[in-house]
DNA sequence: CTCCCTCGGGG
DNA sequence: GTGTACGAGGGAG
């Protein structure tokens, strides 16, 4: 038996002899530091929780007449109630879509629960794994040839079999390597269409000295890498991303652009184009309005979505993003020239060649400054980088609270189906406090705002489904103004304690951080607590967003409703104070001074 | 005002 | 793939 060091990295699952298999992707530490493994688990099994409807026994006996693995009873809590659930062992993920409905029409079951927990989120956090750090495993090694989940040739990777436990070690952070990359086309009839318009540059720049374009015209600078045709810098490309095996590669709008479009020229000349590190086709998700280009083994980024989440800009153009990052304009060349830039040669082909380049190092750049953060949610949301990457904030808040769920022994709340959404979507209620702002020009402005005022409100009045009181009874409990809602006092509720919990860390770091004298340590912690920031921020949508999990009317209309009565006693109290407010919104508002300004 | 439709990034 | 998840902003009515 081996045991194994790696970052992990990425995670999915494969069929193996019609059991599922979940495979463990990272990038070696020790001595094959940097080469990448591949971790097999064939022991995990796919559940779901069945809530029985009064008898146990009688339960039991309906599913065993299904094609289950096994039953078992447990004890879960159901917004802060114990219940007795049985949870229901299966052969195969995708007999939970199969089985599911079939086990809800049992007449001796009432309920369901975490069945559209997609397979290797529940590996992840069932065996406390976060990716982006390191683990240890242990386990056999195994050949290529005995190995039918992998397909790749690549010699220097580790395929191993995991035979005991997956262990979690330190939160430190480790250096990856990081690439970028960027394709130039030649459209001249309007945009590119890729059965039609060749690519005619590939170019690429990293944080392990690699940075060169590929095409297959010749230039007087160092980086341009000339070849023969398109399948050969096809090929190219393939071979320089298998063999300095970048752990995370990232482009901008390469989800749907750059990796579907050389992909598609990769089949249309009738060529291979695996970067994938066990030998795979990229596989093109699309889920909705969000599509994801996978590179299974490694971790690929599209920056795109991430800026999207990060800036609020009228345009999210390479350019414009770059230049509100380092306050500098990047060059650019307009879409629909670049052809003519290539036909004409010389001098102006010298220049799309810089332009590509540069296109190749802005994409790097904007990673170097955008990864860290996403790095970090990564280790605190606990689910794989690549899907963070592509995540609304909505649903990282959502994935954090699954976790802490499973890790206090609560049963996740199913998500609401298609009818309980319109029926939530149809609901209205009253938001934050708005004052219309005094018309004119007004002097000595005072702003006042609260900081993080609905999180606040969570916490200090436990707002939580499970404080929610719904009967009469004689505990303490906080009441709120306009609506009739009560919440318990004690214990804290489980999303007040999760929001309390987020904010108590980040003020730890930044203790820390201050304390610090070292920059790079500085700069980490910083990092963290913005994530931190970040997450909790997104909190003060929970239990309004009809999407959610943790949705509750009632809850949302409390948080609203003392919103709007803190401000306007806020704004009361300043009146005293000479302060006339003249514009307010939500959690803030701006005064005048009308009483005399002392000295 | 509401309802419906488009569009984003990429070359 | 334990599938089918956006949201702002404009134009029409």
């Amino acid at each position: 038996m081996e045991t194994k060091h790696f970052i992990f990295l990425d995670i999915d699952y494969v069929t193996e002899n019609g059991k599922p298999v979940v495979r463990l992707f990272g990038s070696q530490r020790g001595k094959s530091n940097g080469e990448p493994i591949i971790a097999l688990d064939k022991s995990f099994k796919p559940y779901i929780y069945v809530l029985p409807e009064n008898d146990m026994e009688s339960c039991i006996g309906q599913i065993l007449t299904l094609d289950v693995d096994d039953v078992k009873k447990v004890k879960k809590k159901d917004i802060g109630i114990e219940k007795e659930f049985l949870e229901v062992i299966l052969h195969h993920p995708q007999d939970v879509p199969k089985l599911r409905e079939k086990i809800l029409a049992l007449s001796e079951v009432k309920d369901i629960r975490e069945h559209d927990i997609p397979f290797y989120r529940r590996y992840l956090m069932d065996k406390g794994l976060f990716p982006m750090a390191e683990v240890e495993v242990k386990g056999i090694t195994k050949t290529q040839k005995s190995t039918p989940s992998v397909l790749s040739d690549n010699e220097n990777l580790c395929i191993l079999e995991i035979n005991g436990e997956v262990k979690q070690m330190d939160g430190k952070i480790h250096h990856l390597k990081v690439m970028s990359f960027d394709i130039e086309v030649r459209n001249p009839k309007g945009m590119p269409k890729s059965d039609r318009d060749e690519i005619i540059m590939i170019s690429m720049a990293s944080n392990f000295g690699l940075q060169k374009v590929i095409s297959t015209k010749e230039s007087s600078f160092e980086y341009v890498e000339t070849v023969e045709d398109e399948k050969a810098m096809i090929n190219r490309f393939t071979e320089i991303v298998n063999t300095e095996s970048p752990d995370i590669i990232v482009g901008y709008s390469s989800d749907n652009f750059d990796l579907p479009y050389i992909n598609d020229r990769a089949k249309k000349l009738k060529i291979p184009f695996k970067i994938s590190v066990d030998g795979s086709d990229i596989k093109f998700l699309r889920r909705g309005y969000t599509s994801a280009a996978v590179v299974r083994g490694r971790v690929h980024v599209d920056l795109y979505p991430i800026m999207r989440r990060h800036l609020t800009l009228d345009r999210y153009t390479l350019e414009r993003v770059y230049e509100e990052l380092f306050g500098e304009e990047k060059d650019d060349i307009e879409g629909d020239e670049i052809w003519e830039y290539w036909d004409a040669g010389g001098e102006k082909l010298e220049r799309l060649f810089e332009y590509s380049l540069d296109d190749a190092i802005a994409a790097f750049k904007v990673a170097e400054k955008m990864l860290p953060i996403n790095r970090e949610l990564t280790r605190i949301i606990g689910q794989p980088l690549s899907d963070i990457s592509r995540m609304a904030s909505g649903q990282m808040v959502e994935w954090f609270l699954i976790r802490k769920a499973y890790e206090i022994n609560e049963v996740i709340p199913n998500k609401p189906s298609q009818y309980e959404y319109s029926k939530r979507r149809g609901l209205t209620y009253v938001g934050g406090y708005v004052k219309d702002p005094v018309k004119g020009l007004h002097e000595n402005i005072v702003a006042f705002d609260f900081k993080s005022l609905y999180p606040s409100i969570i916490i200090s009045k436990n707002i939580s489904p499970d404080t929610l009181i719904i009967n009469e009874t004689d505990e303490e409990y906080h009441t709120a103004p306009e609506v009739p809602h009560k919440f318990r006092k004690e214990p804290s509720g489980f999303i007040p304690s999760v929001i309390g919990d987020l904010l108590k860390e980040r003020g730890i770091i930044k203790k820390l951080m201050n304390e610090t004298n070292d920059p790079v340590e500085k700069r980490i912690l910083n990092v963290q607590q913005e994530a931190l920031k970040t997450l909790a921020n997104s909190m003060y949508g929970v239990y309004g967003y009809a999407r959610f999990r943790w949705y509750s009317h009632e809850c949302a209309d409390a948080v609203t409703a003392w919103g709007r009565d803190y401000i306007k006693n806020t704004m009361k109290e300043a009146e005293k104070y000479g302060f006339k407010a003249i514009y307010a919104d939500t959690d803030g508002f701006y005064a005048t001074y009308t009483g005399k300004i002392e000295k």
